[in-house]
DNA sequence: CGGCATCCTCTTTGATACTG
DNA sequence: CAGTATCAAAGAGGATGCCG
């Protein structure tokens, strides 16, 4: 990208990431940890492969990526941040905060990959009751096209005040929600009722009460 | 912007503001408040018109900012943050806070405007002396090019362990810094030492030793 | 002068095909 | 798997013109 030329830290930032695409790669390193190039490219549908390509490279020259060859059992190449590179995360916590306004939208062939979700959980709620018992709640994002790479589980783990996403399944969870990832964000953000949601399509399996304990931060 | 076509609060943020330019001229209505077309050229050097024309009505169809036609005495139009462009606020202090470190690097034909302090400033120092004097230092920029409009003064106050920058000057600055920004940044931040940042032109008016109540941040 | 709109060139992106 | 090659389309940069 051409330089804006300008002494001033958000353009210098935005000299080394502010091109098209090259924050998302940031955030699938961030939110998958060491990835191969396969692994980038099923976290970011729609790249060109060969830009893909060309923002590794000039990630790895500015610094923030590293390219390590796998030792044997794996045999391939991955793609991690460096420490410059994972100091990006408040940026993008940031960001991620700040386009919460925009998930409540109608958004219908949007892509959607699991790991999406952390974002807007952990970012947008707290649990209110940090002193009251662990509670999990599964999330099971239906592919709104034909993804099929989409539609792994997630699961909520909520306690001692704090909200963690990861992928999997939970073994007893206290919640299940099957639908689209914008009815579940919808039901556990409130701005969708239980009824409101499953009248959408959304399938809820457990007490959708347990949800009051999560509260949107501030 | 096309969009990025992906259900997540980044990809929808950078939907928004991810285009070129766009996060600066935020940067600007932030840093300056309600700027006439003039003041944001003026606050973006290198942009050509057309695009601040472009992204100032992009901006206002989003919903970030507002075109105020100003009252008679003033007669011109004033774009200013809507409440969700100045929510954009936290994302840009990560991003600026993120680019310091690209701010000691030498960077002769960049341009500088004096607010642009403000960033570097407030983001990486903090007052370790909260129960001392309040300290003024005014920070005189010498232009690298024919920049005449970049020259005007600024003033640090640090008290109660805060650290506040405004452009103008301070009645009786305990220290006067002038010379090139970087430098003045270099000795601020402490990556030069007085003796060092003089050696390479930096004019210094008063004793450098108050700036070690000056301790980057964390 | 402030606030753009036009025109033209150059660069970047996107889509797809192909390869070691 | 991890890319490179190719080419059309979109966007950015720069100069200049217009209009109240």
């Amino acid at each position: 990208m051409r330089s804006y030329g300008q002494y001033c830290s958000v353009a210098k930032a935005l000299d080394a990431v502010g091109d098209r695409w090259t924050l998302l790669i940031v955030r699938e390193l961030l939110l998958q940890g060491p990835c191969r190039y396969t692994d980038l490219r099923n976290g970011l549908p729609g790249i060109a492969t060969n830009l893909l390509a060309d923002r590794l490279h000039e990630l790895e020259a500015a610094g923030l990526v590293r390219r390590e060859e796998a030792a044997p059992p794996v045999a391939t190449t991955l793609f991690s941040l460096t420490e410059a590179g994972a100091a990006l995360e408040p940026s993008l916590e940031a960001l991620g905060a700040w386009g919460i306004r925009y998930m409540a939208e109608p958004a219908d062939d949007d892509e959607f990959r699991s790991h999406w979700f952390t974002f807007p959980v952990e970012l947008f709620l707290h649990d209110s009751a940090p002193d009251g018992p662990p509670l999990a709640i599964e999330l099971r994002p239906a592919s709104p096209a034909a993804s099929r790479a989409s539609s792994r589980p997630a699961v909520v783990e909520v306690s001692g005040g704090e909200v963690r996403t990861r992928l999997g399944s939970a073994a007893s969870p206290d919640l299940i929600l099957d639908g689209s990832p914008r009815l579940i964000l919808g039901l556990l953000g409130a701005y969708l009722t239980p009824a409101d949601a499953e009248a959408l399509g959304l399938s809820v399996t457990g007490d959708p009460a347990i949800l009051r304990r999560l509260q949107p931060a501030s």
